[in-house]
DNA sequence: TATTGTTATACTCTATAACTATA
DNA sequence: TATAGTTATAGAGTATAACAATA
């Protein structure tokens, strides 16, 4: 017996298939993410360091965010630094802390990366309102942060 | 006049707030399995390949799959193969081939890291059927790779 | 004493270019 | 000629350990 329209109503993905689903999602995300950043001639990791930036932060909480040693943020920053992207600025409140913050140079960059992201997801900008609510429910179920 | 129970819908996010949250779960996908994956000792990126073979591939359609140059995967294939986790063998119908595939010790591997990582998704368990219908047909509309 | 950021070190990942074996 | 895989090279990201400055 083949199936006449209308089509049966698709089978939900098991836990295991929505794993692998999100999976793909990730690494198209990512994959999307990285050639966007190197029309800047940026490195994904430099991509997401100024995309974190939407207010100045000390290096520890950046080094958190990226779920990295401390250290490794010192390079990523200096060469960020070399090429004008960001500052640093020392803290009044902590002679410890240093706060890296965007340049205007930094913010064009950061600015042309999220246009640049949201163009390449077509599917996303298609998306109804009501679906756009559902997705982001979804997604906070799954990955509560 | 503040709202008494039940309390209103959420507004729907704005497709840059919905990437922002696509940002944030991709985030979080790939630190819960590089965290995994270490535990087994290995990289996100070996542990990336290892979960890509479930099925043998050229070393070719490896570098498609990562999205990187070939002369990259040598190297990783290289360090997975000297911990016995895959081997190479020749393709009897093309000779320039090597195909890449799982070793007994590489499927136990791939076993512990999907466990790992879908026990860690706990939002996702809990997730019905009908959420994770939805869920799986809105990640393929924003990402139908 | 504890914390922030840096340096030194070693390893992994990455793209580019040049090479070989095979098609 | 074209393709699959490797090597050599240089640069970027990564964790660990040790250090100076500050809290």
């Amino acid at each position: 017996m083949t199936s006449l329209a209308p089509p049966n109503p698709p089978a939900p993905p098991s836990p295991g298939e929505l794993m692998d689903r999100l999976a793909r999602a990730a690494a198209a995300y990512y994959r999307n993410f990285a050639a966007v950043a190197a029309g800047d001639g940026l490195t994904l990791m430099q991509g997401k360091v100024l995309s974190l930036l939407r207010r100045p932060m000390p290096m520890r909480t950046l080094a958190e965010l990226l779920a990295c040693d401390a250290s490794n943020v010192t390079g990523i920053i200096d060469r960020l630094e070399a090429r004008d992207l960001v500052r640093r600025e020392a803290d009044p409140a902590d002679r410890r802390v240093k706060l890296v913050l965007l340049t205007e140079t930094g913010q064009e960059a950061v600015r042309r990366i999220r246009a640049g992201v949201l163009a390449d997801l077509d599917g996303l900008a298609a998306l109804a309102a009501p679906d756009r609510e559902a997705l982001g429910r979804l997604l906070d179920q799954v990955f509560p942060d």
